[in-house]
DNA sequence: TCAAAAGTGTTATTGGTACACCCATGT
DNA sequence: ACATGGGTGTACCAATAACACTTTTGA
C-alpha cells in the first residue's frame, strides 16, 4: 500500500517532468451524475489538502485538446466513449494559488523547482459530460486521493475557481439537458418514459406532470416506442423506448 | 511611409520577443456589424499573403483572458467600452500550418528562429461582439495590413481554422442575439422600433412582421418607451426607445 | 376486486403568426 | 385629401399546463 503510493507519486512526478505538456494550460473536467434525484458533480481530495477540486489535467503537445478532456475524463473513471462538451475557458491571471499549488503537491510528497511551470498562470478549458455513476469502475487513480459526489448546493471548499467552473458547468448542462441526456449512459438502451422523466427532474430539480412530459418529449421525436416491460409490479406495464439516433 | 512601415514592423518584432506572453495561447475576435442589412465579419489581410484573418493577438503573461480580448479588439478597432463574450476555445493540434505562419511573418519582413514559439502549437480563445462600424475610427493597425467587412457567405480564402471560428462565432451572436444587440454600440441611445428591427433582421437574416416583432420584443420588458420622434416624414412619427437597463 | 401506475383525452391558457384596420403626419 | 408608415386589435393556430378519466397489471 505504501509502496503503491510511492510508486503512484514518483509515476506522476516523472510524467510532469518527462512528458510534454503545453505548458500555462489545464483542462477541467465537471462530471455530473444523478444519485437520490439529485444532479451530483465528482470532486477529488487529496489526503491532508482541505480543498476539494475538479478532475483535470494538462494538454499533451502533440493532443488535442478534446482528446485531452476525453482522455483526463478515462484516466479518472475509466469510463470511455463519453460525450463530453467544451463550455467555458477561464483566464483571469489570478484564478489559481501558488500556496495552495504547493500544498497539493507537499500532500503528495512531490517537489518541483520553484520556478517550474506548474506554480505559474493557468487557463483552464471547461469540459462538462453526464454519466452514470455505477458505471465509473475505478477511481481515484491515486491511493491518497478520494472521490465523492456532491450535491451542488452543499459543495465543499473548492480550490482555485472550481466552484465557477462547476456553476458554469451545471449552467452549461441544464442548457444542453435534452442532448446531453441522449448522448450520456444515464439510461440503459431501452427505458421507460418514467425513467427519463426521473433524469430530467434531477438535473432541472424541478418536477413535470408525468402526461405532459411524455406529450413534450415525444413531440421532439427523438425517442422510439419499443415493446411493453413487464417488470411483475401490480400495474399497467409501461412501454420500453429507446433514443431514436445511434450513438 | 516605408519608414512608418519599417518602424511597425520592428515594433511588432520587439513586442514579440520583448513582452511576455502566455506562448501557445492566442485570443480570435469575430467582429460582427451590420452594413446593407447584413451581418458582416470583420477580417484582416496583409499585403502579399493569399489568405485572411480574424483579428488576433497575444495573452500577456499578467493579462486576463478577457481582458487579452478587449486589449485586441481596442487595438484594432480603437472601440472601448465593448460588449465582448467568449464563446469557445479551438485547440486542435494541427489547427495553425507552420508555412501559414512563416508566411505571415515574412510579409512583414519579420524573421523569428525556427524554434520560436510562434511557430509551435496555438490554443486560441474565441470571442466574439457586435460593434457599429461606423464607429471604427482607425483600422488596421499596420500601413501593409487590410481590414474589410465580409459577408458570411461570402468569405475569402481564410487562414487556419479562421473559417470554422467565425461560424461558430456567428451562431453564438445569433443564439444570443437579444443580449449583443442591447449591449452592442449599433444602435444609439434613443432609437425607434423600425431600427431596432432592422438590426434583428439582419443579424438573423429573416425579416419580421412588424407588428408582431413590436409586440414580442415590448413583451421582453427590456425596453422603455420615450417620447415621439417627429423626423419631418409625412407619416405617424415613430416612438423611441431606450433599453432599460443602463449599461 | 383493488390499489398502483400507465395511457389517453379534454379544456384552458399562453405565445406566436397572419391579417385588418385605424391614426398621425407633411406635402 | 392622400399616400406613407406607425400603432393597435382580433382571429387563428400550435404548444403548454392543468385536470380528469380509463386501462392494465399482480396480489
Amino acid at each position: 500500500m505504501i509502496n503503491d503510493e510511492i510508486s503512484d507519486n514518483m509515476r506522476l512526478h516523472g510524467v510532469l517532468t518527462k512528458e510534454k505538456y503545453v505548458k500555462h494550460l489545464s483542462v477541467d473536467c465537471t462530471i455530473f451524475s444523478v444519485q437520490d434525484a439529485r444532479l451530483k458533480v465528482l470532486l477529488l481530495n487529496w489526503q491532508d489538502v482541505e480543498y476539494w477540486s475538479l478532475p483535470g489535467g494538462f494538454v499533451k503537445e502533440d493532443e488535442d485538446l478534446d482528446e485531452a478532456a476525453r482522455r483526463i475524463l478515462y484516466e479518472r473513471t475509466y469510463l470511455d466513449n463519453i460525450f463530453l462538451e467544451q463550455f467555458h475557458t477561464f483566464g483571469k491571471v489570478d484564478r489559481t494559488s501558488l500556496k495552495l499549488s504547493k500544498d497539493f503537491l507537499k500532500a503528495r510528497n512531490l517537489t518541483f523547482p520553484d520556478d517550474h511551470w506548474l506554480f505559474e498562470r493557468f487557463i483552464s478549458a471547461g469540459y462538462c459530460s453526464l454519466v452514470d455513476y455505477t458505471q465509473i469502475s475505478v477511481f481515484p487513480r491515486y491511493n491518497n486521493e478520494s472521490g465523492k459526489w456532491f450535491d451542488l448546493d452543499k459543495l465543499p471548499k473548492l480550490a482555485f475557481d472550481h466552484k465557477e467552473i462547476v456553476k458554469k458547468g451545471s449552467e452549461y448542462i441544464r442548457k444542453n439537458i435534452d442532448t446531453q441526456i441522449a448522448a450520456s449512459n444515464l439510461l440503459p438502451e431501452k427505458f421507460t418514459m418514467n425513467e427519463l422523466q426521473s433524469v430530467y427532474e434531477a438535473v432541472l430539480g424541478e418536477n413535470f406532470r408525468r402526461n405532459n412530459f411524455q406529450r413534450k418529449i415525444l413531440a421532439m421525436n427523438f425517442l422510439e416506442r419499443l415493446e411493453k416491460l413487464y417488470d411483475g409490479s401490480a400495474n399497467k406495464a409501461p412501454y420500453l423506448y429507446r433514443f431514436r439516433d445511434v450513438r
